[in-house]
DNA sequence: CTACGTCGTGTGGTCCTACCACACAAGATA
DNA sequence: TATCTTGTGTGGTAGGACCACACGACGTAG
C-alpha cells in the first residue's frame, strides 16, 4: 500500500469507530504526520483525496472553521470525476443524459409528498416564472428543480449523483437551447409541465409524475434535437 | 484556484484539445513541474487526486508501462468515495442497497441481448453451478453476473456505478448469508432465478427481464431480512 | 554471432526543511 | 471601554535530496 493511503485507511477506521464523525477536526498535518508515521507530504497528498473525495475540507487560519474537518459531500467526488471522464471521451455525453432521465423518473416515482425540498421546488417554479426571458437563469433554476425532485426521494445516493450529472451538463443544455425553434413558447411548456410534476408528487401520484418526469425530459431533448458532441466548452 | 488544481485544469484542457487521450502519457513529473510553473509537490498532489478519480495510472520504472498514464476508470472514485461515505454514517446502507436496484432494473430492461457482456454473464452462471456449495465464491460470481447484466445495457455510467456499488455492499451481502435459514436451499432458488433473468434478456424481452431482477433482488433481502447495520468490518 | 550480465538513465515514491498567507485570540494600548 | 498589535497554529507552496524500480543499451563471455 502506498503512502498516502495510510491516511485515508485511518480515516475510515476512525469513521467506523466512531471516534470521527462529521463534522469533527482532524489532527493538523504535523501532528498526523508523526502520529501516523509518515511525512508530511504523504498526509497532504492523502487529505488532496479526501478533499477531492468530499469526505473532508480544508480550511486556513485558525479557529472553528479552519484546519481540516470531516464533511458528507459524496457529489463532489462525482462531479470532478465525470468533467475529467467526458472529457477524456471515456464517458459519452448521451450516457450521462441516460443515466439523469433513469434516476429522475424513479425519484418522481418514490419521492415523498411531505419533504422539505418540494417546498425548495416550488420556490424555484415560482423564480422561473419571473425569468422566463433569461435562458440562462431559467435553466439553472430548471436544474435545481430537478435536484430538488430527486432529492425529495430521500436517496442520498441519487440525490447526489443528480446534482453532479446536472453540473456535467450543464453546457450541454444550455447549448441545446440555442436550436430551440422559439425559446418563449418552450420555456412556457416547461414551466406548465414541472407545475403539473410537482402537483403529481405532492398528491402522492408517484407513477404519473414519473410518467410526466420523462414526457417532461424527453420532449425538450427531442424539441432541442439530440446532440452528441462532448461538452468540449 | 489553488494550485494542484492546475494539473487538473490541464489535463482537462489538454483532453479536450484532442492532444491527449486514453493511452496517452503524460510528462515527468519534473517536467510538468517546470512547464506549469508549480513545485513538483503540487504536481503530485494534482496528480493523486486524477489517480483517485480514476482518470491516471501512475507506475514506477522505465518502459512502456511506466510514468502516469491516461486511463478510463470512473469506477475507482466511486468505489473509494462509497467506502468513506458509507464509513460516515452520511450514506446508509439502505440508500445503496435501493440505488443497485434501480439501476439493475433499468440495465435489465435495456440490455441489448447481443452483448458480449452476456457471454461472461452465462460462463459466471456455469462456474455457480459448481460453487453452490461454497457461499463465498458464489457470491462473489453473483456479483460480477449482476455487474455483467448492468454493463450489458451498454451504458458506462451505469455499468461504472453497479460495479462500484457491488465492491461497498460485498461484506454487507456476505453477512447477510449468514441468516439465511438453509443455505442449499436458497441458492439453488437463486441459480434457478439468474438463468431466467439471462434468458429473458437474451430473448429481449426486456420488460420480462426487469420484472425478475427486482423480483430476485427484493427476494433475496426479503429471506435474509433487511439489515441497516452500516458496513463496519 | 549469440546469450547473458552489467550499468546508465528516467520514472514515480518518500522525506525533510523552510517559508508564506491566513485567521483568530489574547494581550497591549489609546 | 474600544481599538490596535502581536502571538500562535493552521494549511499552502516551494525546493532539494535520496530511494526503489524497470527498462534499454552496452559490454562481455561463450
Amino acid at each position: 500500500m502506498r503512502t498516502h493511503q495510510t491516511v485515508s485507511a485511518w480515516l475510515e477506521h476512525e469513521l467506523a469507530a466512531g471516534r470521527l464523525m462529521i463534522g469533527s477536526r482532524l489532527p493538523g498535518e504535523r501532528t498526523m504526520a508523526e502520529q501516523l508515521g509518515i511525512s508530511r507530504a504523504s498526509v497532504r497528498e492523502g487529505t488532496r483525496v479526501l478533499e477531492a473525495l468530499g469526505v473532508v475540507r480544508a480550511g486556513v487560519g485558525s479557529g472553528p472553521q479552519s484546519g481540516t474537518i470531516v464533511t458528507g459531500n459524496p457529489a463532489l467526488a462525482l462531479d470532478s470525476a465525470l468533467r475529467l471522464h467526458v472529457a477524456s471521451a471515456h464517458l459519452p455525453v448521451r450516457d450521462i443524459v441516460e443515466t439523469r432521465l433513469l434516476l429522475e423518473v424513479w425519484a418522481a416515482e418514490h419521492a415523498s409528498k411531505d419533504s422539505p425540498a418540494l417546498d425548495r421546488a416550488a420556490v424555484l417554479l415560482d423564480e422561473m416564472d419571473g425569468h422566463d426571458d433569461a435562458p440562462a437563469a431559467f435553466l439553472e433554476r430548471d436544474a435545481l428543480f430537478h435536484v430538488a425532485l430527486a432529492e425529495a426521494a430521500g436517496n442520498v445516493l441519487v440525490g447526489a449523483m443528480m446534482g453532479s450529472l446536472r453540473g456535467s451538463i450543464a453546457g450541454y443544455t444550455q447549448r441545446l437551447t440555442t436550436r430551440l425553434p422559439a425559446w418563449d413558447v418552450t420555456s412556457g411548456r416547461l414551466r406548465r409541465e414541472h407545475r403539473a410534476i410537482l402537483a403529481a408528487v405532492v398528491a402522492g401520484e408517484g407513477a404519473r409524475a414519473a410518467g410526466l418526469v420523462r414526457d417532461h425530459i424527453e420532449g425538450f431533448y427531442l424539441e432541442a434535437g439530440i446532440d452528441d458532441r462532448p461538452d468540449a466548452g
